[in-house]
Order: C-alpha cells, then sequence, then structure tokens
DNA sequence: GCGACATTGTTTTTT
DNA sequence: ACAATGTCGC
C-alpha cells in the first residue's frame, strides 16, 4: 500500500519518530514543533502501513480537546471512523476499564464519580462524621491530601503507623472517607486512575488480556504524567514494549497537582532500550521571539537538552511596557490590540495572557467598556453549573435511589419544606442503620419521629423521585431529561426569579435537554448499563467546555496553564512582576520556581508574530496596593531582542528627573497632570496620580495621596498643582 | 426557611 | 476587593 501521503508534509526528524519500527520511543518534541502531527501520523502509520488493527491501539491524552482533536485529524487521514480505537484521556479510559470489569474492581455496576465539588462535600461529611473541627481540618487540605496520596499510589493502610499526630488524624479521614465511598459507590478523579492501576496489576487475566491487545501504546504529553498514570502504561506496554511518549520536559507545569517530570528519566531506565528523538525545528514563532524564549528557558537546569531553532526570519521585537498599575496596562494592552484590529487581523488571533485569572478583571471591563468582544476561558464549566449540578441530581436518583451526594443536593432544592434539621435527621438515621439517606428517608416519612410538616414533604419528595422514575422508564434520555428538569420544579423555580442570572439559569436547564439530545449514546460500544448512566458519567468526566456556545471574532483572555498547547499572532503576557510571576509561593523553593520558569516558557512560545511583555509597578491585589519589582523572567531574556517601550508614566526611576517626568506624553489637556506625576493639593496634601479619564473640563484623575488615601478628583475643580 | 450580616480565604486546573 | 460561605434573628 502507498503510505507516502502520511509522510509528505513532515520534516526529517518528524517522518524518523513516525515510521520507527515499534520499539519504546521517547519524542523530546519543542513548542511548535508537530508533536500532535507527529503522533496522528504514527497511528495512521502503524494502522495503514504495518496493517495494526485499530483494536490494538492505546492512546492516552490529558484532555478531552485533545482525544478529539486526535481522533478527528486520524480519521481525516484514514478516510475512515476509528470508533473501536481506545483513544481517550487517562481517566476516561480508566472509567471504561472500571465499567467493564467493575466487579473485579470491587466496584458496584452502578458507580458514579464524583467530581471536585461532590468530592469537597464528601470529605466534609467525613469530617462532621468523625467529630473533626472543620477550623482545624480544613475540607480543601484534607482533599489535597487524599488526593496527593492516591496520585502516589497510597491508600491509608500504607500510611498507618506515623508517629506524627497530624499525619495520624489526616490518614484516619482519608479511610474514612473511602469508606464512604466505598459503601456508596462513589469513585472520585484519582481513584478511576488508582483503581484501575489496582485492577491490571492485581488481576492477571486482565492484565494479560490487555497486554496482549494493545500492541502499540501512544501517550500525549507525556511530561505531565503523574506516578500512578506511568505505572499504568507501563505496565499494560510491557513486555511488548510498543510505546511511544512524547512530551516536552520544558514544558512541565503541572508540578503542583502531581506531574512527574522524573517519568521521562524513569522511562528510559524502565525501558532500556529507549530510542530518543528530537523535534526542535519550530513552525510557530518568529525568530525572535523563539530566541527569547530560549534564553529565559535557558536559565533551568538539568533540562533534557534541545534547542529550538526556526527558518523564520528574525521578525519585530519583543516589545516590553512598563506600566504603571495594572489600569494602565490594561489601557496599553487595549492601544495595541486596537492597532492589530485596524491592520485588519482577527480578534480571535489575540490573547491576553495572565498568570492567575484574578488578572482577567481589569481587561474584562476596559474591553467591555470599549465595546470590544472578548471570552475569557476557565471560570464555571457548562457542568459544574449549580442549576445543572441540580438536575443531573435529580436524574442520578433516578437511576440510583442510593446516591447520597445527589439526595442532600436537591432534597430541598427547589426548597419545598425540607430544612437542614430535617436532613440531620436522615444522615443520622442513615448513619446509625448503615443505610443511605434515601433508604433513611423512606423511613422516616412513615414514623413519627419528625414534624408532621417535614413528613409531608419529605413524602412529597419520595414520591416526585418515584414518579419521575416510573414515567420516564421507557422514554429516551431527552424525554427524561426534560420531565426531570419541568416536574422537578426547577425551572419553575428559577423562572419566577428574575434578573439575569435566574434567566441564564433557565437557558442552561434548556441547554441540558438539547445537550442530552445531542449526546450519542453507543449501546454496541460501551459497557454502561443504560444511557442515563453513560449521560451521567460523561457529564462528570467532560465538563462540557464550551457547550453549545457560539463564539463570535473574540479577544481571547486565559491563564498562562490554560494557553498551553495554544497559538496566537499576537500575544500578550501581562502582569510580569516579582512576586505574581513568578508566584510568591514559588519564589523560595527551586523546582517551583523552574516551573514557573517553564510557564513563562509555554506563555512566549504561544505566540506566532508579536510578543508584547507587560508589567505594573503598582498593582492592586486582594484589595491592597503593592509596589513590585519587574519579574526576574524579563532580566532573563537577551536585551538586543527586546524595544523597552518609554513608558508614559513617571517612575520612581532613578534615570529621570521630576522635570522630564512632567513632560512626557500628555493624556489630560492639564499640562504636568499625567499618570504618575506628583501633585500637590490644598487639602489631601502630596500624592501621585494613578489614574486618568476623560478629557478637558471632564477630565477626572484618581490621586492617592500620602496621609489622605486614595481620591477621585474632577481635573477642573481640584486645583491640582504640580508637586 | 430565608434574608441580613460576618467571616474567610483567596496560583495555576483536568479529570 | 470580593466572592463564597457560615451564623443569626425573625
Amino acid at each position: 500500500m502507498d503510505v507516502s501521503f502520511i509522510f509528505d508534509d513532515l520534516n526529517d526528524a518528524q517522518r524518523q519518530a513516525v515510521s520507527k519500527d515499534p520499539c519504546p520511543m521517547l519524542v523530546l518534541a519543542g513548542a511548535g514543533s508537530g508533536k500532535t502531527r507527529v503522533l496522528t501520523h504514527r497511528i495512521a502509520w502503524l494502522v495503514t502501513a504495518l496493517e495494526v488493527s485499530p483494536l490494538s491501539i492505546l492512546a492516552v491524552t490529558f484532555t478531552n480537546k485533545a482525544a478529539q482533536e486526535m481522533r478527528h485529524r486520524v480519521e481525516r487521514m484514514i478516510g475512515s471512523p476509528m470508533r473501536n480505537m481506545w483513544l481517550g484521556t487517562f481517566h476516561g479510559l480508566s472509567h471504561r476499564l472500571l465499567r467493564t470489569h467493575y466487579a473485579d474492581a470491587g466496584l458496584s455496576n452502578s458507580f458514579e464519580i464524583l467530581d471536585a465539588q461532590d468530592q469537597h462535600r464528601l470529605v466534609r461529611r467525613s469530617l462532621r462524621e468523625l467529630n473533626l473541627d472543620e477550623g482545624f481540618w480544613p475540607p480543601r487540605q484534607v482533599q489535597w491530601f487524599i488526593n496527593s496520596n492516591k496520585e502516589e499510589g497510597r491508600r491509608p493502610t500504607q500510611l498507618e503507623g506515623s508517629s506524627d499526630n497530624q499525619h495520624q488524624t489526616l490518614t484516619q479521614i482519608y479511610a474514612h472517607y473511602e469508606s464512604l465511598c466505598q459503601r456508596f459507590g462513589l469513585v472520585d478523579f484519582a481513584e478511576l486512575l488508582l483503581r484501575s492501576l489496582e485492577l491490571v496489576q492485581n488481576n492477571e487475566p486482565i492484565r494479560d488480556a490487555y497486554r496482549k491487545r494493545f500492541q502499540h501504546i501512544l501517550v500525549d504529553e507525556f511530561q505531565d504524567t503523574n506516578t500512578i498514570q506511568y505505572r499504568w502504561l507501563k505496565l499494560l506496554a510491557q513486555p511488548r514494549n510498543s510505546i511511544t511518549a512524547v512530551g516536552d520536559d520544558d514544558q512541565s507545569i503541572y508540578g503542583w497537582r502531581g506531574a512527574r517530570i522524573e517519568n521521562m528519566a524513569l522511562f528510559q531506565k524502565d525501558f532500556p532500550e529507549t530510542q530518543i528523538l528530537r523535534l526542535e525545528q519550530n513552525y510557530r514563532s518568529t525568530g525572535t521571539i523563539l530566541a527569547a524564549a530560549n534564553s529565559v528557558i535557558d536559565h533551568n537546569v538539568g533540562r533534557m537538552g534541545k534547542k529550538l531553532w526556526t527558518e523564520d526570519q528574525a521578525g519585530a521585537p519583543i516589545r516590553l511596557y512598563a506600566a504603571f498599575n495594572e489600569i494602565d496596562e490594561a489601557r496599553f494592552v487595549l492601544e495595541h490590540l486596537r492597532e492589530w484590529v485596524h491592520e485588519g487581523h482577527r480578534r480571535d488571533s489575540i490573547a491576553i495572557l495572565y498568570r492567575s485569572n484574578a488578572q482577567s478583571r481589569v481587561f474584562e471591563e476596559l474591553l467591555l467598556s470599549e465595546g470590544i468582544p472578548y471570552r475569557v476561558y476557565g471560570g464555571l464549566r457548562f457542568f459544574e453549573r449549580a442549576e445543572i449540578k441540580d438536575a443531573l441530581a435529580y436524574l442520578r436518583l433516578i437511576s440510583n435511589r442510593h446516591s447520597d451526594p445527589s439526595f442532600e443536593r436537591v432534597v430541598n432544592v427547589p426548597t419545598r419544606g425540607i430544612g437542614a434539621r430535617t436532613a440531620t435527621a436522615i444522615r443520622e438515621h442513615a448513619r446509625a442503620s448503615d443505610t443511605s439517606m434515601w433508604a433513611a428517608a423512606v423511613e422516616l416519612a412513615s414514623k413519627t419521629q419528625i414534624p408532621t410538616r417535614a413528613r409531608t414533604s419529605l413524602n412529597y419528595f419520595i414520591d416526585l423521585i418515584e414518579a419521575l422514575d416510573a414515567s420516564t422508564q421507557d422514554l429516551d434520555l431527552t424525554e427524561q431529561t426534560d420531565i426531570v428538569v419541568q416536574r422537578s420544579g426547577l425551572i419553575d423555580h428559577y423562572r419566577k426569579q428574575h434578573g439575569e442570572k435566574a434567566q441564564t439559569r433557565v437557558e442552561n436547564l434548556e441547554e441540558l435537554v438539547s445537550a442530552a439530545r445531542h449526546f450519542n449514546y453507543d449501546p454496541a460500544d460501551d459497557q454502561h448499563p443504560d444511557p442515563l448512566s453513560e449521560f451521567l458519567a460523561h457529564a462528570a468526566l467532560e465538563a462540557g467546555e464550551g457547550q453549545a456556545e457560539e463564539w463570535e471574532d473574540c479577544v481571547q483572555l486565559m491563564s498562562l496553564h490554560s494557553a498551553k498547547g495554544l497559538e496566537f499572532p499576537l500575544v500578550f503576557l501581562c502582569g510580569l512582576e516579582e512576586g505574581l510571576f513568578p508566584h510568591q509561593r514559588s519564589i523560595d523553593e527551586p523546582g517551583r520556581l523552574e516551573e514557573e520558569r517553564r510557564l513563562c516558557y509555554v506563555g512566549m512560545t504561544r505566540a506566532m508574530v508579536q510578543l508584547f511583555l507587560t508589567w505594573a509597578e503598582v498593582r492592586r491585589l486582594y484589595g491592597r496596593e503593592n509596589y513590585t519589582r519587574p519579574s526576574r523572567f524579563l532580566s532573563e531574556i537577551s536585551a538586543e531582542l527586546v524595544d523597552e517601550i518609554r513608558s508614559s508614566t513617571v517612575l520612581p526611576r532613578a534615570t529621570s528627573t521630576p522635570a522630564e517626568a512632567l513632560n512626557t506624553v500628555a493624556q489630560t489637556s492639564s499640562p504636568g497632570i499625567n499618570l504618575g506625576a506628583r501633585v500637590h493639593h490644598a487639602k489631601f496634601g502630596q500624592g501621585t496620580v494613578v489614574s486618568v479619564e476623560g478629557q478637558g473640563e471632564h477630565a477626572r484623575v484618581q490621586v492617592r495621596f500620602e496621609t489622605a488615601g486614595s481620591k477621585w478628583l474632577v481635573l477642573a475643580y481640584a486645583n491640582l498643582d504640580p508637586a
């Protein structure tokens, strides 16, 4: 068969990686070097040239988006659907494994997936049941303790015997939490991975079956694998050892949530015949941008060694702006983004990137007031919205009455007279008789232990769920969802409320019905007992990014982490200040600092044509104004690549005299009253102009006075003098 | 059970 | 600053 089409648009290194005989292979793929392309082409090559069945391929990614994209690309190349190829996220594939072998994994066939919120709630419940004070054992920290232990493959029994009291208690909570999960058939995200690892680890027949089946394993973003993900891969890959791992140690930015960059070294040790290939030609950025990014990442020690290069000419210099404060920073970005759009570029070719999501606000406010469409990534996703989770909880109760988290969530939503008191009674009773809350509620509803009023309400709720179940038995998922949304009273509940928020909630609920409609259930392909459970699992595993939302041509705002894997012609990398980026909490530890540097590298390498870097000398954070110093990463960029734009502000810089300061670009008609100018006011004394709005008579300035605090003043009346 | 006030904790995020 | 909880009084 002619397979030349697979190699047509590949360079030598890529070609080698794609067509290497099956072996353990580690592909070090730099930013923009065609990493995804290598993976997809290799799959295509395996299937066509080696005539490998798609059934015997296992391809793993981290995000659903990446998985979808990869499947799509492979299918387009091969020209036929690849439904039976196992291509998905670690969590998705683990889930599939557990559904198929639930009994061997020690689970019930109706186990459900807990998301982070549900897990948080369950941790709190564990604390309550153990009579531990939340103040002393913050649920979030407990959650972190549990997850990070699971990610390292540690069960409570392996943690016992510590002499440290605190550690002992945490382990005890972990154990209790686990018993609750087990009792109610709940599986959190880390548990999906750990269970499925333990399944293949402890069950020889199953392990052998999958080893035999998966003749070729491919892994994307290998540098982000954690301990148990790597163990799982290793277990499945041996002894055949045809495993292709693609990754970039310089883009490892998830160490804080358990990713082990060391897995790249471990891989070479565990698979001694490993072939290492490097993809070092970058097709994305200009020479200048690449050189700048390289000069930053060069400051990390212990890299695997890789030098990105490009055939592109130098390109425009990187432009650096020292803003006076975050408002000035946003203004600067706006100004240059406008210019870019005026040159005829699309808005969605622009990204504003920042270290922490809180930084988006200033940009949003400005873009909104200027009427420029934008989209902020991150934040609540579709299936995480409260009203959606409510509706899903109803659906879940229909399919599994004993789901405590769902029960707790909706017994009183919309409010129907089952308050905290009744809920506690049910919980206590469930605990005492070791059953689910549903069972306890059914029992209590016929007894006189609780007030008649509450009992009536409880009976109403029980009947509602039973009725919903009975009447939707034979309906399809869409109708089922529709009826639940209507009859649960959720829609009416929000319809009655006014305001924009309630309105979007109603719309979201309607959207859920259409999400159910578009959800295709494939009974042949999957292990799910019914479409409903599969839909629920889908909701938990795939939070619904971009659920049916049509985005017009928008400026893209996102954190550096969410920008990984994306590229934009124009990038603004903002807030390059010590303490913000690198983040304060990463500054002291060398390992974490290097991760911040990699994050900076990731950010810079997103830019294709033009990169702007900005920092603000004063930044309001958590309600406090802070004086900042420029990020160390700025000084790590070779100076000749950077065009430092003169700040329109007066900086407390030794080089500028007050006279020079007052003559910098005027934005107001009053000479000398510019951003950053030192001024004097008859009543408030000395101060500094921190922001300026409007022109001429209507000009207003915000002045931060040394003793009188921060004030907004109308220039025409304030009688400010340059000081 | 609900609204009004107080308290709290704020990096990054997928699944 | 601010959102997201928790507590209290009705």
